[in-house]
RNA sequence: UGGGGCGUAGCCAAGUGGUAAGGCACCGGAUUUUGAUUCCGGCAUUCCCAGGUUCGAACCCUGGCGCCCCAGCCA
């Protein structure tokens, strides 16, 4: 939990408290996240993470990892793996209690034939879109497929030549027999088994049968001692199913199902379609690229475990529907990056400074403090000599009032060192570009205060131009203009990508010391923002950050409202 | 009335009959060699609407309205 945050409450903690006080599971809190090995892990993902989690961990219960592995058409190790590594760079671990659904294939084949000899579930050789034409819709009722009384005999004998292969796939089916009438489409003869003469990732050939996600996921719970199964709203309608299952099998235990409501951030999408959408279309560099709402893109954006742990607490768990503002995970980031990235000088968009009166060749070490606030991070030294660079943005031809940075005739504290006043500056009088810009400096204003008392609010960045390190910065913003890029089903969301979502700075201008950063390490460059070093890209002799996440900028405010 | 769910501030979200927590955002103000951080202060006379019950209602009742989900041999 976040520090000073209140104690966390919500509907499902409370379900939780009332089945211990009414003495339910003996007391055992038992939760589990289960992926299907089909994409990436999005913060979507990160949310139920934490919360089944979190659950256990405060419960002093259990978090099981089950992969979901029922379909083999859709599914593959590469995606388990990277999972993994997901859930655990989060920071959770699920110990012993690793599992499969297709660890109980043969569980499930045995609890189908249990059910088929109760004659409650049957083999159906509609075809699939006789089957859907069968079903009714959602304001009439369905009607009994033809099949539905074959003899228990016949339903068995059928069962097992599916599971042995003998027909093909979309031939016959294994439904469960409930009501075609029901109201809830999921309980009208729901397809429990289908045939898929595919090779799985785990159990290779050796079925040709699949259990559907309905059957399988009910009992795996079971079969675990699930005592809390959570899932996402739209399960919501598949709970009289999940119930009925667990009602007409001889199974450990009977989980409870709890919904809630999936997490929507604006500004991005957080569907698994869309997201390959975006990967396959060539809108991203991949899954890890930093503009995805992926849990490897925010990794590699910058992003802390902690600040997305955080975020998912701050985020709460409710069932109403919502959109959480961005802005509360970049406020998550700054928190924990604040406390915990080493400070350092890197100049984006150089422009050189001059300093007329400092002596040609001359070079001064500063030793400087790695964080304002926290001693224990030590100190660096940054060279200081005659030219330096600073950002262009800190110059201003003709500024306004408010604007304490620099401009012709104005004073500015370099930071860490001195108070430099602009003398001069060579502009392009074609382009209208600042050329260089050319200080005095005062010598008695290192680590001091100006002797007369003058004030000088404003402070720069800066990086001594003989030995900065020139580098890549990778400047990301949201990767759509539009709030709710999907709220518009008759307009693509694509459409409202953010063609400035990436702007890559190749001359800037780094203090020496970053060069021997380590890749995926973060820093503050002061006054700029968060960056981290890339993990894939950065090479000591061609450093390369990724900004994760702006310092928050009163100036940029008060220069809009100004406009 | 096909069924299921949800409506508390700009965005999240506690609250479960005793007089609206908290966070983000926003607006002040203090400190600051990062226009950062930190710190203080402000920010719902009202809980989708309308009636009703009650000494008392965001919470209970009735009736509306609005939004989301469901017709895969996906999960």
């Amino acid at each position: 939990m976040a520090e000073g945050a209140t104690k966390p409450s919500n509907f499902i903690r409370t379900i939780i408290d009332e089945d211990l006080k009414k003495g339910k599971n003996d007391g055992r809190v038992v939760t589990r996240f289960p992926p299907e090995p089909n994409g990436y892990l999005h913060i979507g993902h990160a949310k139920s993470i934490c919360l089944n989690f979190g659950l256990a961990r405060d419960y002093k219960g259990k978090c099981h990892l089950r992969f979901d592995d029922t379909n083999p058409c859709k599914e593959d190790v590469e995606y388990e793996d990277s999972i993994q590594g997901d859930v655990k760079w989060l920071g959770f671990d699920w110990g012993e209690n690793f599992f499969h659904a297709s660890d109980y294939f043969l569980q499930l084949y045995e609890y189908a034939v249990d059910l088929i000899k109760q004659g409650k579930a049957y083999v159906c050789s509609l075809s699939a879109d006789e089957m859907r034409a069968y079903r009714g819709t959602l304001k009439e009722p369905g009607k009994n497929s033809p099949y539905r009384d074959r003899s228990v005999e016949e339903n068995l004998d059928l069962f097992e030549r599916m599971k042995n292969g003998e027909f093909e796939e979309g031939s016959h089916v294994l439904r469960a027999k409930i009501d075609m009438a029901s109201p809830n489409l999921n309980m009208r003869d729901p397809v429990i088994y289908r045939i898929r003469k595919e090779a799985h990732h785990r159990t290779g050939n050796q079925w040709v049968i699949y259990p559907m996600y309905d059957y399988t996921h009910c009992i795996s719970d079971a079969l675990e001692r699930i005592t809390h199964s959570i899932c996402t709203l739209e399960f919501e309608d598949h709970r009289p199913l999940y119930d009925w299952v667990l009602d007409q099998l001889d199974v450990p235990c009977h989980p409870r199902q709890i919904e809630f409501a999936r997490l929507n951030i604006n500004y991005t999408v957080l569907s698994k379609r869309r997201l390959i959408e975006l990967v396959e279309g060539g809108h991203v560099s991949g899954w890890d690229d930093p503009r995805m709402p992926t849990i490897v893109g925010f990794r590699r954006r910058g992003y802390t475990p902690a600040s997305i742990r955080n975020f998912c607490d701050r985020v709460g768990v409710a069932k109403k529907d919502s959109c959480v503002d961005m802005g509360l995970l970049e406020f998550c980031v700054r928190e924990d990056l604040d406390r915990s990235a080493p400070r350092a000088m890197g100049v984006l968009q150089p422009l050189k400074l001059v300093i007329d009166n400092y002596p040609e060749g001359q070079v001064e070490e500063f030793e400087v403090p790695c964080h304002p606030q926290d001693p224990a991070m030590g100190t660096r030294k940054i060279p200081f000599s005659r030219e330096v660079y600073i950002e262009q943005d800190d110059f201003m031809e003709d500024p306004p009032k408010k604007f304490f940075r620099l401009g012709p005739g104005r004073e500015v504290r370099l930071r860490y060192g001195y108070i430099v006043k602009c003398v001069d500056y060579v502009k392009d009088e074609t382009t209208g570009e600042i050329k260089e810009v050319h200080c005095t400096y005062d010598p008695d204003t290192l680590g001091a205060a100006p002797q007369d008392g003058r004030k000088v609010k404003g402070i720069i960045h800066w990086v001594s131009a003989a030995h900065a390190v020139a580098g890549e910065v990778r400047l990301y913003d949201r990767l759509f203009v539009k709030e709710d890029p999907t709220g518009d089903k008759s307009v693509d969301y694509k459409t409202f990508l953010n063609p400035d979502s990436l702007q890559v700075l190749e001359n800037c201008q780094l203090e020496p010391s970053l060069a021997g950063a380590a890749p995926e390490s973060r820093f503050q460059f002061e006054r700029l923002g968060y960056f981290c070093a890339d993990i894939k890209d950065f090479k000591p002799e061609r450093p390369v950050f990724n900004r994760t996440v702006t310092l928050r900028d009163t100036w940029a405010k008060i220069d809009k409202k100004d406009r």
